[in-house]
DNA sequence: AACACTTCAGACCACATTGGTCAATAATTT
DNA sequence: AAATTATTGACCAATGTGGTCTGAAGTGTT
């Protein structure tokens, strides 16, 4: 399978993809249409299980897929040299709206998965790929000194890693619906926004 | 239709909106089972065409359900008098979950309403319920020169709810896949520690 | 232009599932 | 015991299912 994949059109296969990822991610996996797939891929049936064995082989490449891609574009592009943790998260939002906006099935099959699999299963798929990535996320040349220390250190980072995930969630959402085109400067302006309130409330010294 | 569903007992309508929330909550409209519907509500099929005339009044049925529903149990319990942000908008999202504990599906299918439907859509939606009710919720009889006047209100505001959605989210789903069964006491003292930080950070005076 | 080889199409299949009906039964009320 | 209401589930034509297979179209080499 594996093999045969790799040389496969990248366009066509990008195709393939994110048509399986949104007939997965709006149905169970008994009612994801195969025939919808092909359809809204623009490819024909044989095509599809040309490349997949079956319904299921290609279920398992999707959910290795959500995964893999993650990791591998938040590794690449990640600045392991950014001391402030906002510019970090910010950085991994970033990175992550710009695999959405790829694969817009991406967020809502990701959120198939994780309402079946047990939260253990999915941080052992993720740290299998890449060990102790949560820790590094928030820690590695961090500097936590900035913050106060009169109020829970990680009650804050979740408090801060939530804004951000929603404040995504919801310019994606809005652009989806819109149909307006995804500008990212602009939603970044609005993140800052976020953050400075954030920093303020959060740091030493923000209160004045 | 109407008068008909009211003479329904209520515990095996419930039985019917649990399994049809679910239902439609994981597949798109024409994927969705009337069968698979009646089987996990353990009723006929018989019966379930007997109170609804077809597929789609059903649909409209859950889609005005879940709104009319959580709209009305907030109403009703909602403490007007409270003056304190935090504790309105715990307020809220413990009767949320009261709801999501009794129509479990409520969540899943309300997110693919909301998926379909402009954000316009559904504003007025509830704003025809219940007028002005975001402005009151936030607002009325509370004391909002609580809050430090150096950062932006609107955007704490926001975050507050944000944290509070992902905490009742994530509660939810904890419970849904440990299977244990809900403690409400706990969760509110979880809720209750982001208070305290929330507090600290965005109320006057709380940096000491 | 002839060959080999890979990529792709879509008609086809046996079978499962679909939304909805309806005559018969069970439960309840009068 | 009669009348009324609530409930069942076998049944239907129609559509959809995952997957196969034959052969056409494309590509590269000689």
């Amino acid at each position: 399978m594996e093999e045969i994949l790799k040389k496969l059109d990248s366009e066509k296969r990008d195709r393939i993809i994110n048509s399986a990822l949104d007939e997965f991610g709006h149905n169970s996996y008994e009612k994801a249409s195969t025939n919808n797939i092909v359809k809204n891929a623009g490819i024909s049936k044989g095509l599809l299980f040309h490349y997949f064995r079956n319904k299921q082989e290609l279920y398992n490449y999707l959910e290795n897929f959500v995964f893999q891609k993650m990791m591998d574009v938040i590794l690449e592009e990640i600045d392991w040299n950014e001391s402030d943790i906002f510019n970090r998260i910010k950085q991994i939002a970033i990175i992550k709206m710009e695999v959405i906006s790829k694969y817009p099935g991406i967020e809502t099959f990701g959120k198939v998965i994780y309402e079946k699999k047990s939260i253990n299963e999915i941080k052992m798929m993720i740290e299998k790929m890449v060990p102790d990535i949560y820790h590094q996320i928030y820690t590695k040349n961090i500097d936590l000194n900035r913050f106060r220390d009169d109020i829970d250190f990680n009650k804050v980072i979740q408090i801060i890693q939530w804004t951000f995930e929603k404040y995504v969630e919801e310019q994606m959402e809005l652009i989806k619906k819109s149909g307006v085109k995804l500008d990212f400067s602009k939603i970044i302006f609005g993140m800052d926004l976020y953050i400075d309130v954030m920093r303020k409330a959060f740091y030493k010294g923000g209160e004045l």
